[in-house]
DNA sequence: TGTTAAACGAGACGGTACGTCACGTCTTCCG
DNA sequence: CGGAAGACGTGACGTACCGTCTCGTTTAACA
């Protein structure tokens, strides 16, 4: 949920609304799954999970952040913390989890849709990248520091840089359908990756002396 | 405009059509502008353009579609075929191009606001890739032909792979906005993409044997 | 036809028009039968005629007054001139060929929607009373003269009531079908009228001298 | 209001209801007044009325519907039960309130529109007769059965067939407009119907025996 | 017989109103 | 007294016709 981090508000009505809450997380769940975002109504949430309408818009802003409560539930789960032992495995098994959830799946479509929520709701950003973005990144930041401590890459690698070339391509593969998220596809960017990180390409002091 | 490629019919209508669809699409692009995807309805073009909104009705099967349009105008004719003699020097050009339109531009929140209404509506997944995708594409899979044939990189070097992994970190931090698209992730994108493919990473015969 | 009285223009178009006057009156008559006035539109009657919805425009100024054309060419051949020798005859006769024009039959639908339409249109007023029913009505009075001059009711009996006495109750049960018209009902009028008629109730002075 | 004649569910919405239903209806009336029934719009309605067009949509079917209601409480309320004592007062009664009511007046353009729009809308020649004609019928049965049993005519006299004639030639006036609904129309309307029904005429078995 | 102006079919156009839908708010009444 | 139920005002939707207006293209009367 996005609203109402003050703890003594959560504790106070956690018995009442907690039972609510799942109903409706449920039933935003399945009907994200069959039928998308822009055809899911509010209505239909409310007579889906057997409440009313009020009881929605007391505890969610829009429609969007209903469906991000869902989601963040059912995706996080299924990308765990990774550590193989070297960069190239881990950034591996990082791209690999995420493409098993996504390519073809109702998630990847529940993703797809709550990025172009993003864009066209102005009040979405924030609570997107904090609950989701952040939560994500702050995993795959970890992928980076590990591959330093090992000294496979340059101490001043740019860990953004790298998650964002692992993983930009991915999320443009999904949003834009022009290519598959094919097992070749993750093979290629995680090898990109991992050559343009040990080159010291990720490396702002080293990319400047070379130009 | 999507609709409508049978030049017959593209003739005999062109007088009328002509300064309606101009108009239209000025109308279009100025509420884009201003207002966003979402927040711009189809009565406001027709009041803004002074035309009729069966009109609109007649030539645009969707709101997503006659936005399309418009952005396609505005967008392509800001980026040039690059060709500076080196991978390098084109790559950091096209995606350079691309940052400039795009970054803090109305441009830019147009473009995000179509790879988003894409997501929502099934119908504009086709006219989206075939109508701008491919056509940016199509430019800069000349880029690597390019270094293919002055030696640069393997002649088998994935394109498409080279391409999705220049421009997919950058829609990335544009639809996510967590990171800014500066002169220094150009940089990064652009080194880590130079040194991946003259590794060899993005060639699928060279990986395959290191693996 | 309403407009275009004017013989000159008749003349000078004449060969031309005919057709397409023909054309059109008969896909109204058609059209007006399968689907009412109220479903039958401008765009309809041009298709089926084959014809432009500006040759339409051209020559009747709404809906109505071509249903009313139309109309006339189909009702007023089955109202002939009555003489049976009796005022009692010719009103039976009279009355009877109406109900049976309009009894249950597209005739008697058209005849309804167009006094409609008289209602909701006030440029329709003049052209009905002067095109439809000054016409019937005409013939109507005929009858009423001829019972005077034969002695069977007072010279100075009200033409016009008799007629809207005879009529009146007929077009009630037409527009609001609360009750059929049958052999009964005009037998019941027909003898209502005569025995006013007869015992000087339409005559003002006799009238008025008994008051 | 036609629907939703269903006591239980009356009870439930009738707080809510009330001060809506009322604020429509005199919106409805005031419109049909000033500009008739054609030229009222849905969109008028709720406007004036300071109510949400799916409100109207929620109670009426359409709008010849809601004209009826609203025309319904206008009109009944001015056609009181008569009993002068004799037939002839009775119907002279009769017919006076309702020419006066209906001539020259909004609520005899109303009367008129609505007799159109149920020749227009087959969906509402029911709720027309069951409404509005079968109540104002059964208030005029009641004179002729008070002639009977005084013994003024016959006891087999046709009911529907004197307040046909009384009210058909009216009606006929109104909606053509051919003649006037004057005092003089009314008289001899009157003389007629009583000359006839005393006569017999009115009487389906002397009927038959004279002819 | 060839020229020319009208009337024509076709249908796009700027509009208006439609009836539907979902929104987010608000009121009622039940458990 | 909190919540389900759902009516409400709002406003955009996409559709259907309206009546007007260009478009070429016949076509028939005159040169």
């Amino acid at each position: 949920m996005i609203k109402n981090v003050d703890p003594d508000d959560a504790r106070r009505t956690r018995s009442r609304s907690e039972p609510t809450k799942v109903a409706v997380l449920r039933a935003v769940s399945e009907l994200l799954a069959e039928r998308g975002l822009r055809q899911m109504t509010i209505e239909d949430i409310a007579a889906k999970a057997g409440v009313g309408k009020s009881t929605i818009y007391r505890r969610w802003p829009s429609k969007g952040s209903l469906a991000l409560d869902a989601f963040l539930e059912e995706f996080l789960s299924t990308q765990p913390a990774v550590n193989t032992g070297s960069l190239e495995g881990d950034l591996r098994q990082a791209l690999s989890s995420w493409v098993v959830t996504v390519d073809g799946t109702a998630t990847g479509r529940s993703l797809a849709s709550l990025i172009a929520e993003v864009q066209l709701d102005p009040e979405m950003g924030f609570a997107w990248r904090e609950n989701f973005l952040e939560v994500v990144r702050a995993q795959h930041r970890q992928i980076v520091a590990h591959a330093i401590s090992r000294g496979e890459i340059a101490s001043d690698s740019d860990a953004n840089l790298i998650i964002d070339m692992l993983f930009g391509p991915a999320y443009h593969r999904l949003m834009h359908g022009h290519l598959g998220l094919t097992r070749d596809f993750v093979e290629g960017v995680v090898a990109m990756v991992v050559a343009g990180a040990k080159s010291g390409a990720a490396s702002p002091t080293t990319r400047s002396r070379r130009v």
